[in-house]
RNA sequence: GCAGGUGUAAUCUAGCGGUUAGGAUUUUAGCCUUCCAAGCUAAACACCCGGGUUCGAAUCCCGGCACCUGCACCA
């Protein structure tokens, strides 16, 4: 099996095939058929009540395109608008201003032409290996536009990642959740990079879609109180240590030895774990890696990659990244607004301290009119910083000498509600089409037969499209009118289904085995004659054989794992 | 983005200067058929796009696009 296989099963099928073929496609964008579709939607919707069910979060849905201040804040817009130069021997690229640094006073400054030409004239070359070198060119990851028309347009980027879209909103949030840490907000979206060169199918795209959750924590405090219900489970872990050993160890171990930093990531990274097994990622095929020093997004502090065994090798599905501090305080600085949280103490603490307290009725004759700034300095200066007797302040940006005898120093009591901090963040950040990819690499099997190779794919209950087929045995009235019965019966109570009653049962079957429908329902003549019909199961193509009526309760679950097609065949 | 390779129906492929572009799978209609891609009869669907060479191009040449492999890149 390689990735082809897959690709051309997916195109074949309508799960994902290359957009705008009619015009000889686009590299790095694919678009979902039908059951693709269909089946991102169950992936999105397991993912979608894991969090908010399971663990409290709240969903959000922000905007593609955001203003370059975004950006500028978020660190996108500077780590990619380089501009670059190749060398045409080595291969090598470099920042063409890095490579003019000692021949031009700004080359900081440069556009294209002049950086070409500026090249030139002092004859720069590759600096490994003296080869001549490309024209400059952008190389900017984000797809940048315009917000707005014509000239006075504002400079716009399509988001490269969802995440900002939660900090941006972060006080707003905040404020719903009532001003309380932790809090966790998710959000499912496209995002989009300008690929160099988009490869391997959908594992690199151009527009893509993502689901990230971002977890606001306290600084102070990475514990996670549902962390001791599964300190016991299991991970598979590849520390950054040499030689990329892998490890296996449970959650409380890998906090204890400090492998990963805190309770919180820990938890997270076995949350993960267990949607993308739900969903259909094989376990042994599933590892997390963190990443090195040097290859950390410059947001991250640590940051957890879960990869899958694909054809192309270990693959990125997810990243589960401590992000620190470092969106938020960046919008803080960049928006100029605040967006600390207070941690309020259990109860506020009574401080007392000193403070200087001008004297307002002798400043006011020596100061003349400045008596009231430099009152307010005195206000805000520490009495630490008094020098025997006097205190200089800064009034109106000089330093200004101030006699002992212009203010006291007393004593205040205080209550302090509590410590305002930046939340850290903690983001479990997948990538919806590699997960689905790789739920359809891992799901499929194939087997020679007579006709060739037989393709079943072994899709999870939750992520296939197709729930049950449903067929009558022959394409005869008496069994397709019952049959059409159950099928309006399963779809009404929201289990979709595909039914068929053409060509040979075979064919049926099989056609459904390769979409990767779990289940099959057929009625034969046995079921005129008692009301019964066979559940055929997909993986082991064994039947068995219920009554009509109960067909919706076992089916749904069979389909939800509340009950397992073993136990029901030997009831 | 660089180098090499490859583009024939939805899929796999034959054809390598002159073919009504062939086959298989698939799909559709009908017949047949009492459970795992059965059979029969019809039908549908293709030379990646644009130039050039030639009396004549799916076939040779050039450019583009896409895919594959390696390199680089992947915050």
């Amino acid at each position: 099996m390689n990735s082809a296989d897959v690709l051309s099963l997916c195109k074949r099928r309508g799960f994902i095939w290359p957009a705008y073929e009619i015009y000889g496609g686009i590299a790095g964008l694919y678009d979902y058929g039908p059951l693709g579709t269909a089946m991102k939607n169950n992936i999105i919707e397991a993912w979608r009540r894991a969090y908010t069910l399971g663990e409290g979060f709240v969903e959000i849905d922000s905007d593609t395109i955001g203003p370059e201040a975004v950006f500028k804040a978020s660190g996108h817009v500077d780590q990619f608008a380089d501009k670059l130069v190749t060398c045409t021997q080595c291969k090598t690229p470099f920042r063409a201003d890095h490579l003019l640094k000692d021949k031009h006073p700004n080359p900081g400054a440069l556009n294209f032409e002049e950086l070409d030409a500026e090249i030139a004239k002092h004859g720069v070359a590759c600096p490994d290996c003296e080869g001549e070198l490309s024209r400059s060119e952008e190389f900017n990851l984000m797809f940048k536009t315009t917000i707005g028309p014509g000239s006075a347009g504002r400079v716009g980027y399509l988001r490269p990642e969802t995440a900002q879209g939660i900090f941006v909103n972060f006080n707003s949030l905040l404020r719903y959740m009532r001003e309380r840490l932790p809090f966790g907000v998710i959000q499912v979206g496209r995002g989009y990079r300008n690929e160099i060169s988009p490869r391997q199918g959908v594992i690199r795209l151009r527009e893509f879609n993502m689901m990230e959750a971002e977890l606001f924590v306290d600084p102070n405090d990475k514990t996670w109180p549902r962390f001791r219900d599964v300190r016991h489970e299991t991970l598979r872990l590849v520390p950054n240590e040499p030689g990329d050993k892998e490890v296996v160890m449970s959650l409380e171990e890998a906090v204890e030895q400090r492998v990963v930093a805190n309770e919180t990531l820990a938890y997270f990274l076995w949350f993960t774990q267990r949607f993308l097994i739900m969903v259909g990622v094989d376990a042994e095929r599933l590892r997390f890696r963190q990443h090195l020093k040097n290859e950390m997004a410059h947001y991250a502090a640590d940051c957890w990659d879960a990869e899958a065994l694909l054809s192309f090798g270990w693959t990125e599905i997810v990243g589960v990244a401590d992000r620190g501090c470092w969106d938020l305080s960046r919008h803080i600085e960049f928006s100029k607004v605040d967006m600390s949280v207070l941690m309020r103490y259990d109860s506020p603490v009574e401080v007392e301290r000193e403070v200087i307290k001008p004297k307002f009725n002798l400043m006011g004759p020596e100061f003349k009119a400045k008596a009231k700034l430099v009152g307010n300095a005195l206000e805000e200066s520490d009495p630490k910083e008094i020098k025997g007797d006097h205190i200089v302040v800064l009034v109106e940006g000089s330093p200004l000498k101030v006699d002992r005898k212009y203010f006291d120093v007393v004593k205040v009591k205080e209550k302090v509600p509590g410590e305002r901090v930046v939340p850290h963040v903690i983001e479990p950040s997948h990538g919806l089409d590699r997960i689905m990819y790789t739920c359809l690499e891992h799901a499929y099997t194939e087997k020679q037969d007579k006709e060739g190779n037989y393709i079943v794919m072994r899709l999870s209950p939750i992520s296939a499209p197709i729930k049950v087929g449903v067929f009558p045995l022959m394409g005869k009235e008496e069994l397709i009118t019952p049959a059409g019965e159950i099928d309006w019966t399963l779809r009404m109570n929201g289990v979709l289904t595909s039914f068929d009653d053409s060509g040979s049962i075979g064919r049926r079957y099989a056609r459904m085995d390769e979409i990767g429908t779990p289940f099959c329902i057929t009625v034969d003549y046995q079921t005129l004659e008692d009301g019964t019909v066979t559940i055929r199961e997909r993986d082991s193509t064994e039947q068995v054989r219920v009554r009509k009526d109960e067909v919706v309760a076992i089916l749904t679950s069979l389909l939800c794992g509340s009950a397992d097609f073993v136990s029901l065949k030997a009831k």
